[in-house]
DNA sequence: AACGCATATGACAACGCTGCCATCATACCC
DNA sequence: GGGTATGATGGCAGCGTTGTCATATGCGTT
């Protein structure tokens, strides 16, 4: 009942080489080969021959023979181990996008970023596939022993929101510290003046630099900075519920609680049902992130989004244009506040 | 402050050759080629040394020269045109682990299966890296000019949980049917005996074969198939808000809902919340696919697994087994149902 | 001893492209 | 007018592997 025509099985499908191209235009390959690698020193004349045949063919160069031929593979490397579903997919969404443009194509792989043997493995996926370059997601992003392999491998990359500071690494970020003030800034605005943190792991840089722009902002604000307030989390569902907990049982509870990310701030929701708290009428609750979380909980998350998408664009564009030898660049994108049903003025406000 | 050993950047590294093994284990190159490439003829003493060289200088083929020189590419595209994020991330850690068992590489490509062009992208990129063979995922799966494409090209593909019937594809899924027909056992198991349920978009095979299901349960328990208890949905969150409303305002209202998928089911969940009914106590949902959407809402879903993972491991195998002249297979596995907090006996039940 | 046959190994071209160098024409300078 | 920079183009080797074919070796048969 399933069947395939033979025909469609039959035929030989060759794609067009440079020597057709070549032939059609009647050029020799090595000046096709300059046009369709965008080359100087050819003649307008020329050019729009070539890329008449290019069009008439549908040709587009072999990446096994260009890759072997040059150094240049076209390759982009995206590497990560077992992040969270959403976050690679946007990543890449936004590393596809910008490798079409540019005609580049993507290898994916996934490592285990806690196998001793990683530093190796990296090396030679790299070395053997010469990959233009890779891009590092959390958390191997954050693994000194794939840095130093790629670097050693002489290989450009670039990482993604890493978690900690490494030496000698490009990074694509935003500014955790400005976002986190922007949240309580605005948790502040709304009226509340017990806000509760929860806070990141520590010895990541952006827990570190949240909590921070939390404190800034209270401080810019004339509020204390309670002790209380300030609780412990890993960034996982489990320790939210815990921090949560805490929080919650404090006999001057906080009117808001903004937590170091969604996964936590999701766990805040589902425990402050246990104190029979409605959400956002008795109790403010912020995330950071963006995640998918955030949308789907009820109500959905007031949040700090992150750009994955065009960070991951831009770490493609840094991959293209930059080459290993320049130095570690850093750069930062915006960041934009998502206020949804899970944050108003507190109980009582005018 | 950010810098990088000089030492680090200086070294060309070159990685080892076909060359430098034969050298090293006193046979010509071909003879090595035999021995990573597992063909026969190759005496044991020879392989023996071949090996230990190749593990000595951590020798990988490289990809380009490979692919160059053979057929074989060793690379695995994997097209998709912006799914579930969960669902691709599931599916692509599936296939990264067989490709590597492989040795396989994976491409990745997302396209827009709306596209006009859509046919002849997809000839080229294949035709154009000859790729061994491609995993489609919905909705690029159902598209009758992509699946044209690749057999044009001569491309062994195989579709991953395809939505609709096409001629001359294969495919791996679940027993639709058969795992509907197990929810809705299960739940008249709890007791329940008016369950209502919500229709996935009509034209996807998957969502006809689960209502055939549904009703093929019921029949069998001796239960009447009710008109009214059954409403169309479109597997959309927006869709099973509606359809959740119309099946609450019945006079007599369900006890369970069973939705086509874990989207409508949420949103079932959301809806329940306006006629002040209380998840499970008041009403069971169940859902089906086991997305992330079923674990992060509350109370989590029951529901229907999908074993995403495993279904693009065996496709990949397939691919890897198969040659393009073969014809269409189809391969089933097995779902498995998994019961959280949202359905539980019916209300005045013992 | 001569032959056939299977098994083991190697020599060499080819894959499609790019890098390097050579060539040729043109334009400009003193 | 001879010399020299500059732009446009082509010839050819070589990238690291595999496919094809040739060769060598060992063994059983007659």
């Amino acid at each position: 009942m399933i069947t395939v025509k033979p025909s469609d099985r039959t035929a030989a499908p060759k794609p067009a080489s440079i020597y057709d191209v070549a032939k059609r235009a009647g050029v020799s390959i090595k000046t096709v080969s300059r046009v369709v690698n965008r080359q100087s020193n050819v003649s307008d004349a020329t050019r729009e021959k070539v890329m008449e045949a290019v069009d008439a063919l549908s040709y587009r160069p072999n990446i096994f023979a260009r890759g072997l031929a040059s150094e240049r593979s076209f390759l982009i490397g995206l590497l990560y181990d077992n992040p969270s579903a959403g976050y690679i997919a946007a990543m890449q969404v936004g590393v596809l996008t910008r490798c079409r443009e540019e005609g580049y194509h993507l290898i994916v792989e996934s490592l285990d970023a806690a196998n001793p043997n990683i530093g190796r493995q990296v090396h030679s996926l790299v070395t053997e596939s010469s990959l233009h370059g890779v891009i590092l997601t959390a958390p191997l992003c954050d693994s000194q022993a794939v840095i130093d392999a790629l670097n050693r491998a002489n290989c450009p990359f670039v990482r993604i929101a890493p978690e900690k500071h490494l030496p000698g690494a490009s990074d694509v970020r935003i500014d955790d510290f400005k976002a986190a003030y922007d949240m309580t800034a605005y948790l502040i605005g709304l009226g509340h003046r017990r806000i509760g943190f929860i806070k990141g792991h520590p010895g990541h840089g952006a827990a570190q630099a949240r909590f921070a722009g939390y404190r800034s902002a209270l401080e810019h604000a004339g509020l204390p900075l309670e002790e209380e307030l300030c609780v412990q989390g890993f960034f996982s569902y489990q320790s939210g519920l815990e921090a949560g907990e805490k929080l919650l049982t404090l006999k001057n509870r906080p009117t808001a609680i903004f937590a170091g990310n969604d996964d936590m701030a999701a766990a805040v929701l589902a425990c402050s049902q246990r104190f029979n708290l409605k959400i956002p009428h008795d109790l403010s609750v912020a995330g950071f992130d963006d995640s998918l979380v955030a949308q789907v909980v009820s109500p959905r998350l007031t949040t700090c989004r992150q750009p994955i998408r065009e960070m991951a664009e831009a770490a493609v564009s840094m991959l293209i244009q930059r080459s290993a030898n320049d130095g570690p660049v850093e750069r930062q994108l915006d960041h934009e506040l998502v206020v949804r049903e899970s944050t108003v003025p507190p109980p009582g406000a005018t």
